[in-house]
Parts: C-alpha cells; structure tokens; sequence
DNA sequence: ATCCCGAGGG
DNA sequence: CCCTCTGGAT
C-alpha cells in the first residue's frame, strides 16, 4: 500500500475512534502489566473477568505475593494457560520488589527481563503507560497488517518495524490501538467484515487473496 | 517447532 | 467439531 494511502487509512481509523484506548481494565501501571501477561491467546473479555476477582483487593505486589501462586492460580483458572502466568506474575511481583521498588519500570531491558515478559508486552506498556512510539504487534495486528497491505511482514518483528517505518508520526503513538480494534470488530480472522469496513477502498485484501 | 490451555463463536 | 483470542519460554 502507498504512503499516501496508509495516511488516509488512519485519518478514517482516528475518525470512527478519535480516542482509541485499551479494552483491558486496570487502575495502575502495574495493574495494566499484569493484565497484558493474562492475555496472551485470551480474550480481554475474559482477563477483565479475572482480575475484576482480584484486582480490587490485591492490585498490588504485596498483594498478589499475599495470594501466592495457588491463590493466583485459582483467580485465574477461567483464562487460558494459567498456570505459567500465575508462576510468572508471582515471579514478576518478587522482582518488581528486589529491583524496581515496587514500580513498573520503563525501559524495555528491565521490561523484557521479567519472567512471562516478551517484546510485545513489553511494546504494549512502554506505548499505553509511558506514551513511547512502540508498536505491539499481537495477533490482530500482524493479520491486519499483511491483510491490508499497511505494513507486511513475514515475522512479527518484520511487521513491527515496517510499521514503525511506515505509520505516519501523527498517528504513530495510537496506531496500535486502532488497529487492535480494526482487527477485533471489523477485520476479524475468519469472515472479514468488508462490507462494512472503513479501508476497504484502500486495502489490499479485495484483489489479493480472495477465498470466498 | 512445541508446549501451555480455558472460553466463546461458528 | 474446529478456530481464535492483545505470547513467551524452551
């Protein structure tokens, strides 16, 4: 797709959602760490179930240590692969204490050094807690990206940086959030919603890879 | 490449 | 039934 184009995809994006925001529910920095860390391959539907448990009266470290796994991973039963986030966000916790002070940090190094932390949680907080130009790319972004032809790539780093080439600076802090939203409700996996999509003049998909 | 792993949708 | 959901560690 053409710089130009990939400019007005984004015009429209902002106009149908002027301030995009994540869906997941949190009250703090540290609240939105460990959320992210509950979503992997889960929903945000399903995360803010659990932690509506748990958050309200354990939002903190200390909190979730005082739970300790078992408690934890009872919390979390409902969501996918519970049993490693609950081991890796008590993990977490301890670390956040010894190293950190009990604060989040915000700086991909310290980020990605904690257990269950990859580049894309870590790229989800530093953009949404520390405003920095960081593109997450999650399953929704990847598809959407190479979709539409905004930015393909072959690996998921591949597709975060074509983005971060490719995103219009104006629209580069919230990009993520628009097309995480795009990739939810209207450029779904299976039955892409084109009739009633905003790009779809713009898109690559149409002409491409036509199955149905 | 494989494992982890519940819930919801089609 | 099968696929998908804001992945990470090995």
């Amino acid at each position: 797709m053409k710089r130009a184009a990939i400019e007005e995809c984004f015009r429209r994006l902002r106009e149908a959602n002027p301030a995009p925001r994540t869906e997941l529910e949190y009250g703090s920095v540290f609240q939105l760490l460990v959320a992210v860390m509950l979503s992997a391959q889960a929903t945000d539907r399903s995360v803010n179930l659990a932690t509506a448990r748990f958050f309200p009266e354990h939002g903190t470290p200390e909190g979730l240590l005082a739970m300790g796994v078992e408690g934890l991973t009872e919390a979390i039963r409902t969501i996918g692969l519970y049993k490693t986030k609950a081991r890796n966000v008590i993990r977490t916790c301890e670390l956040l204490l010894e190293r950190h002070g009990g604060q989040v940090p915000d700086r991909r190094e310290d980020l990605e050094a904690l257990p269950g932390v990859g580049r894309k949680t870590a790229n989800v907080v530093l953009n949404t807690a520390f405003r920095q130009p960081a593109m997450a790319v999650d399953t929704h972004i990847f598809r959407v990206s190479n979709r539409t032809g905004i930015a393909p790539g072959k690996t998921v780093l591949a597709v975060e940086q074509a983005l971060l080439r490719r995103v219009p600076k104006e629209y580069l802090l919230d990009a993520h959030h628009w097309l995480i939203l795009h990739g939810r409700y209207v450029c779904v996996a299976r039955k892409p919603k084109c009739p009633q999509c905003p790009i779809a003049d713009l898109c690559d998909y149409p002409d491409k890879t036509r199955l149905d």
